[in-house]
DNA sequence: GAGTGTGTTTAAATTTTTTTGAAAACTACG
DNA sequence: CGTAGTTTTCAAAAAAATTTAAACACACTC
């Protein structure tokens, strides 16, 4: 297959696979084109890459940058910003991990805690404060695991993997 | 807190779980509902508890069975269709599991087998095979895993979930 | 086989999310 | 300073996703 060809492809499933993931279709073409480049863009490069405006590009590289995904660099002469993904898969899934804990899990957590003591002796209730520890106790358990997951050395990670695998 | 408090907050953050995953809010409302309650509930139930349509009702109910998170049941004597959740937590996670996995990982999978061979030696399409093959390798861990999750019997996921903690 | 209650489908309306484009705000340099 | 190159912001436009409402289908009853 043609190189062309296959980076399309490339940044097209990876934006699809974003997009069912909760982030937003361009957010991963852009880490995609990052990812696949072996020489840091500017956003110029993006904005014509992916046929997209200046608006949205700077927007969606903020929100990499925040996620940890894409780093900014100054290149000395240069006024333009440039950036690189991070390459490291390690370190890539890592960061979507830790952010994603904190964004959605994290504040499940908290809602959770303040449903614990319902009022009432109704079947209703009794079901209720039934579920919401099965629940609670669930979501504990998936936060520590990927507490550790995250804050242990790289290797650690694909070790523990190899070990779920047994 | 009041019951009626409790189930409308517990409804609306499922509802927000649900849609930064890429499912929709009314579908995670419907299927919080169903969670949290002690008996069966018909098309009508759902409509008036969650103010929504009957044919939204039916498609996302629809929905749900197919990702096998709830059950339909007949009542007999009664002209109407009852459902039920799926309680069990394990049970609820290791569907949700499956389904992703055949949805997400496994189309990305295949697309990535099909790029692994690109033509030309510049550094563009060498960074590429390198990316290609790294991303790969992870995704092909992690579908093993999820795999193994998935077929061992729920106990076990439990169990590899605490291993992993160590 | 007309009538009623229920489930299903789908085109159109609505809502939400994303994208654009242009103005404003920086920044480095003369 | 003033200006040119660049990034940032944000209101408005466009696109995408969701929801509704109304038509349709089906099964059962009288």
């Amino acid at each position: 297959m043609e190189f062309a060809e296959a980076k399309d492809k490339f940044i097209q499933a990876w934006g699809t696979l974003g997009s069912s993931w909760g982030i937003n279709r361009t957010m991963a073409q852009i880490h995609a084109l990052l990812l696949i480049s072996p020489v840091e863009l500017n956003a110029e490069d993006i904005m014509s890459e992916l046929k997209i405006s200046r608006g949205n590009a700077n927007m969606n590289l903020r929100a990499l940058m925040d996620w940890g995904l894409v780093h900014k660099e100054m290149k000395t002469g240069e006024r333009k910003e440039f950036f690189v993904a991070e390459k490291n898969m390690m370190t890539v899934v890592r960061n979507i991990v830790t952010q994603r804990k904190k964004r959605e899990l994290e504040p499940m957590l908290d809602i959770l805690s303040g449903l614990t003591n319902v009022e009432g002796n109704s079947p209703e209730a009794a079901e209720f404060t039934k579920v919401i520890r099965d629940v609670q106790l669930f979501s504990q358990k998936a936060d520590a695991t990927l507490e550790n997951l995250t804050k242990a050395d790289a290797n650690w990670l694909i070790s523990s993997l190899f070990k779920v695998i047994k």
